[in-house]
DNA sequence: TCCTAATTGAAAATGGTTATCAATATCAAA
DNA sequence: TTTGATATTGATAACCATTTTCAATTAGGA
């Protein structure tokens, strides 16, 4: 999983023009592992506890190119919380967001794509991408009191 | 609709303890006006032409005032642009976002709503509210070149 | 009218992100 | 492999939208 993303930022970087650095390497692989949605500060204080010598400008430098380079989405939740996303090659997916303890839940319904679809050619929209959150209480926080 | 919104908000600020401002009054009198989905500045820019002597800083602090009201919803969408919408007193609705022009198309689909409660059952979830926007082109965009 | 606390406007502070810049590192060409 | 042009880095300053601070003003009950 590390290796694949790694080879395709490298790629990325060659065909741009770009070069490639230890730091953006170091900064992918722990993009990687870190799973789904880090935010830009979460994702450097681990990053500087592998690598106390990068700072965060290059962190921040990093993600965007990983979003040009399609390996990262930005997403800003309604929470205003903005954090990245890791674009694994498994297709679209929207999120189920607890209001409560934050936790995301990923989910894909084919029958709400169709309808979405639907909904632009009634307006004569052309669809690029869409997002769908649902906020919510995730089954651990309903039981939860307060 | 703005009288109904003025004491709307009056009504509010009674319930609270708060007071009711002239400013207050205008600022929402305006944001009404100005129809759906404002951003601070833009509001700002409007208030300031009928009313010079009000800060920005009212304006934001009332932006935020109306929204606990139920008069007005913060929205962040992902363009990076934050704006607050008007709460009619129709029910939910979602948006077409054009990435070219930036137009906002509002639409509600029975159906989808229905299909999010089913995900959302199937994850344990309790629904609070959802968000669904589609990016695209709008009919007049598809148009023009480039 | 008076008094107290809420509100205001101006300015300073904040927080997250981006730009600047000198030093360093990459990589193609010699 | 060495060199040289330039992309990249880290530290810092700058940015920009929003929030906070604070003294002066004002709303509204006593």
């Amino acid at each position: 999983m590390r290796k694949a993303a790694v080879k395709q930022l490298s790629d990325y970087l060659a065909g741009q023009g770009l070069r490639s650095t230890n730091q953006r390497d170091e900064i992918l692989k722990i993009f990687v592992d870190a799973g789904k949605h880090v935010s830009a500060e979460e994702l450097y204080a681990r990053v500087k506890k592998a690598h106390p010598g990068i700072g965060f400008a290059t962190v921040y430098r990093t993600l965007k190119l990983l979003a040009e380079a399609g390996l990262a989405e930005e997403r800003h939740f309604e929470d205003g919380f903005n954090r990245y996303e890791y674009r694994a090659t498994d297709g679209h997916h929207d999120h189920l967001i607890c209001t409560k303890c934050r936790a995301i839940i990923e989910f894909e319904n084919e029958r709400i794509e169709q309808l979405q679809q639907d909904v632009a050619r009634k307006n004569h929209f052309k669809v690029q991408s869409h997002r769908l959150e649902i906020y919510g209480l995730c089954a651990a926080c309903q039981g939860r009191k307060k």
